[in-house]
Order: structure tokens, then sequence, then C-alpha cells
RNA sequence: GGCGACGUCGCCAAGUGGCAAGGCAGAGGCCUGCAAAGCCUUUAUCCCCGGUUCGAAUCCGGGCGUCGCCUCCA
């Protein structure tokens, strides 16, 4: 079975044939960095970490690299604006980018480098532009002849005309043509600045990513992927540099990420419709934000909003839920024969039929909503069986309950979405007052006053005293703790109260 | 104006020629002392019209609607 992806350029599902056996070489455009990324953007990143991560799984070496730009107009006008020097602010942003990555569970790059790090290689990759009749200097900036590229709008599918006679197109008597862009731009006064065949200047967008990419992966690579705001100008351009540059092709598999959307519009910073991505964090688990963007697959938009996002979390608690339920029930001690046969196959062949559905769906474009649909429906086989056979768990039974119980975790993790079912169980130091008053508990250690609530209640539920029994249950609740009677006797488990 | 994408159960969302996954929500039932967790049952013919086909949500044409790109943007 071969992995199919959607490539832009083409605008077809094909079979991913890498340049290398075994190997995959990918770039995703990284941030400007000049504000902390919103959810939109981290969206994108998100959906090519999963990408990233199921090639990896897939037994793939995957190289995959993301620039950053830390040089660019809008950090300029944001340092301009509080005062501070641009590499500041690009400092600033680049490591709360960072640290956004690693706390939505993103793996690092493995390689990031920096534009301000590439210029002299860009300004290499300029000269035979130059020299080879794409390029032009005017007054100390550069610009690409798009009409030297005769291929120039493929990837997005328009032509020069077309995208002329359209009337957003900027007029600049300097340009040969008006859909010409910047390789190279002259410094204002106080802006930062490299020397250059041209003057003291700095680089347009779009070059770096040209240069970093072949610098770092060689050409041609064979994924380049981004949000789909991306294909026109900046992938366009990028690819007219580099193959314009070099002769050979860029790139062999374009993919491109649906965008985020607030009410039906694209959150964008300019439209100023964004949430940061930290405060998102700072509300949902990072599991329950990846399951709320993986539901959807990635080519389609998505619409936030914090109703999915609960909903989202009421899911991934049906997964905690039943990852304790496996474990817990595991532990019990081997009561009697174990499980009908036929309950045991059952689950065996579920294990079996999400696997395989699993890869199916992912070998499919990535399709992480059905690959979801997958897990979900293994969980309800899982579930039933342990609804069926809770009360006779056998020895025989353990390496069934073991196995359905990896099989969740590992197909979830090549998602980065991580469930242990280890409830973190903070006793809130309240318990010891309750467990005072209610059981009599004498000492001062949390966890042993909740063990002594839950004897008491035992004991109370034995003698069917039920209001003693309530009482310590609702008492717990107070403090945030839930009482789960099950068939191996009760347990506590931890509920946020908000 | 040009180019492109999309329109599937109450909500979200897979499925791109052969009897419509999954999540959330709702109803009924089971389990439970009551709960919690969970299980079972139950809710769609796929925006509209026309066409191709033995057969279409899935292909083609038209219409309506939404979104994106065409300017910085993940």
């Amino acid at each position: 079975m071969s992995i199919r992806v959607h490539n832009t350029m083409t605008r077809t599902k094909e079979e991913f044939v890498p340049r290398e056996a075994g190997k995959v070489a990918m770039y995703v455009c990284g941030p400007t960095v000049y504000n902390h990324i919103h959810i939109g953007n981290a969206r994108t990143f998100l959906t090519f970490d999963v990408i990233r991560r199921y090639f990896i799984w897939r037994g793939f070496d995957v190289t995959f690299v993301q620039n950053i730009t830390d040089v660019d107009d809008k950090i300029i006008k944001r340092a301009a604006e509080e005062g501070i020097a641009p590499a500041d602010v690009a400092d600033t942003y680049t490591f709360a980018f960072r640290a956004a990555m690693e706390s939505l569970g993103i793996e690092r790059p493995t390689a990031q480098p920096l534009a301000t790090q590439t210029i002299p290689q860009m300004i290499d990759m300029i000269e035979r532009l130059i020299a080879g009749g794409h390029a032009y200097a005017v007054d100390g900036d550069v610009y690409f002849s798009v009409r030297s590229f005769p291929a120039y709008g493929k990837l997005s599918g328009r032509d020069i005309d077309d995208l002329e006679s359209g009337a957003r197109v900027e007029v600049d008597d300097r340009k040969q043509d008006p859909l010409d862009f910047a390789l190279w731009k002259t410094a204002k006064p106080g802006e930062p600045h490299w020397p250059s065949p041209w003057g003291e200047g700095r680089p347009g967008w779009h070059i770096e990513c040209s240069v970093m990419s072949e610098g770092e992966l060689g050409l041609p690579f064979d994924i380049h992927g981004g949000a789909s705001d991306l294909i026109f100008p900046h992938h366009e351009n990028e690819l007219a540099q580099s193959e314009a540059a070099t002769g050979t092709q860029f790139v062999r598999y374009w993919l491109h990420g649906g965008l985020l959307q607030v009410n039906a519009e694209k959150m964008s910073k300019s439209l100023g419709n964004f949430m940061l991505l930290k405060d998102v964090l700072a509300v949902y688990a990072v599991p329950v934000v990846r399951l709320f963007m993986l539901q959807t697959h990635y080519r389609s938009p998505l619409e936030f909003s914090t109703d999915r996002l609960d909903e989202a979390r009421t899911a991934f608690e049906r997964i905690e839920n039943l990852v304790r339920n496996l474990e817990w029930a595991k532990s019990a001690k081997a009561m009697s024969s174990g499980a009908p046969s036929a309950s045991r196959e059952l689950l065996a062949s579920a294990r079996d039929a999400a696997r395989e559905k699993f890869v199916a769906e992912m070998d499919d474009d990535f399709n992480t909503a059905g690959a979801l649909g997958a897990i979900f429906e293994f969980a309800r086989a899982a579930n039933t069986f342990l609804a069926d056979n809770q009360s006779d768990v056998g020895v025989a039974d353990i390496e069934l309950l073991v196995h359905a119980k990896e099989l969740i975790i590992e197909l979830l993790a090549v998602l980065g979405v991580v469930v242990t079912g280890a409830v973190d169980i903070e006793f809130p130091p309240d318990v010891v007052g309750i467990a005072n008053q209610l059981a009599g508990y004498a000492g001062t250690d949390p966890e042993e006053a909740v063990r002594a609530l839950l004897a008491a209640r035992a004991a109370a539920r034995a003698e069917r005293n039920w209001t003693a029994a309530d009482a310590v249950r609702d008492g717990l609740a107070m403090v945030g703790l839930v009482v789960e009677d099950t068939a191996q006797g009760a347990r506590v488990t931890y509920r946020a109260v908000n």
C-alpha cells in the first residue's frame, strides 16, 4: 500500500513517491516573528506535524525543515511602534514561537534556519537570477521578472494576463511588469541592512524560502507545505525563483492546508479576529485542541468555536475513560475463567480492523478524521468487551486488554494526541478536613484521607446506609474528586470544577 | 471582474460510481442503592434542477448559497 497525497500543482491526489526510497524531505513555511502565533497558524503547523509523524510511523526517515522569517516589514513596523530594535522583536517572538510549538506537542524541525543567517546565500541566488536574465536591479532594489519565467502561475493556476486584469496590482514605474516582485530591498534609514552588490539592504520575503529549502534539502525536495493562503503569491514566487535560478524542478508535491475561520471568515492577524494559541491552551488541554483540529480534514476550512472545543473535550474524555478502564480492569484479580471466546475474538478482530482502517485513512492524503473514526469504532468495541466481561476478567484476558490499550495509545500518538489513562489526581488538602469530619481521620496526608473516606463509604454502603455513603461522595465532589463504583471496588478520579 | 474550493443527520464531520464512518447533542432501555463510566435501540438518500449510467452523495451541465486567492497573511 502506498501513501497518496493531494498535490496543489495538479489538484489531484497522487501516489507519493519520494525522490529517495524510504526518505522524505519536507519544508514547511514558518512564521514571520512579529507577534505570537494565533490558533489558525497553529493549525497549519499541527497539520504538518501530523504528516511528519505519520511518515515516521510508516517507516520513513524524515528531514523536516522550517524557516523563521526574522527580517520583514511587519517586524520593522512593530519595532517602531514599541521603540525597540527589530532584532529584539524577532528574538522575542522567535522564542515565543518555539515555546508555542513545544506547548502544542509539535516536534522540533530537523533544521530551523533563520532568514538573517542566510543572507549571503540569498545574495548568491539573486546574482544567479540576474545573470540568467530573470531579475534586474533598479536603484538598489532587485526585482524578479515574471515574464522571464514562462511557467509563472503554474502552481496557483493563473496566468499573468489574468492577474494584471485584476484591479489590485500595485503600480510601480520601476518595475518592468506590475507583477514583478522584490528579491532585494534598499534599506531605509534605521532599518536592518546587510551589504550587497546593490547596496545596503535586506531580502524580499520569498527568496529566503527558496534558498533555505534548497540549502537544507537539495532540489527537488519531496514536500513543500503551508496554508492555502500562501499558494499565491508566496509559493508561486518561490517556485519561479528556484526553478529559474537552478533550471531544475523545485518541489515534487505541494501540500496546502485549509484555513481556520471565525464566523465563516478567515482568521487572520490583519482582520483582527484571531485567538492566540497560548490563550486557547490556557483553557483547553493540548490533546483536546489537537483532537478538535484533526476531526476535520486538513485541507478543509475549519470553524473555530469553543462549542467545538467543548465537544472535542467530551470526545477525548471518552478515550481517556476507556484507557483508564482498560488499565483498571487489567488490575483486577483474575477471578474466573474469563471472557467467552466469542467475546475475545470480537475484540481481537476489532483491533485488527482498527489498525487496518487507520492506515488506510491516513494513507489517503492523511485523512485524520477518518483515522479518528477508526479509533472511536475500536473504542466502542473495547467498551463493549469491558461491559460484557468486566466482572469476569480472567488471566487470559489480560493480554488482550493490554493490547487494546496499547493500540489506542499508539495510534493516537501518531496524531500527537497523548493519552495515558493516568489521571492526575492532585489530592486537595481540603480532603483532610472532610475525612476528619466524615471518617474520623486524624492524620494530615490528603491521599490517606481519601483512602479513609473511601473505606468509610464502603462500610456505610455495606450497612446500606446511603445517607452516610452519599455524604462521602458529595464531600469528595466538593473538592473535584469523583467517586466511581466499579466491579473492582470504588475508585477516585479528578475532574476540574469548571 | 478573474481563478479555485466547498454545500452530507439538530450541530460538527468522513465518504468521490454499488445498499451513508465517527464525534457531540436528543429520546427510550440496560447496568447502579442512587450516581459515574459504559452498553443497546433510535434519528439522513446527501442544496435545487436536468443529464450520463444497470446503478450517483460520488461523474457532466445549469442554478442558488458559502468561503478562499487575486495586497501582508499559516
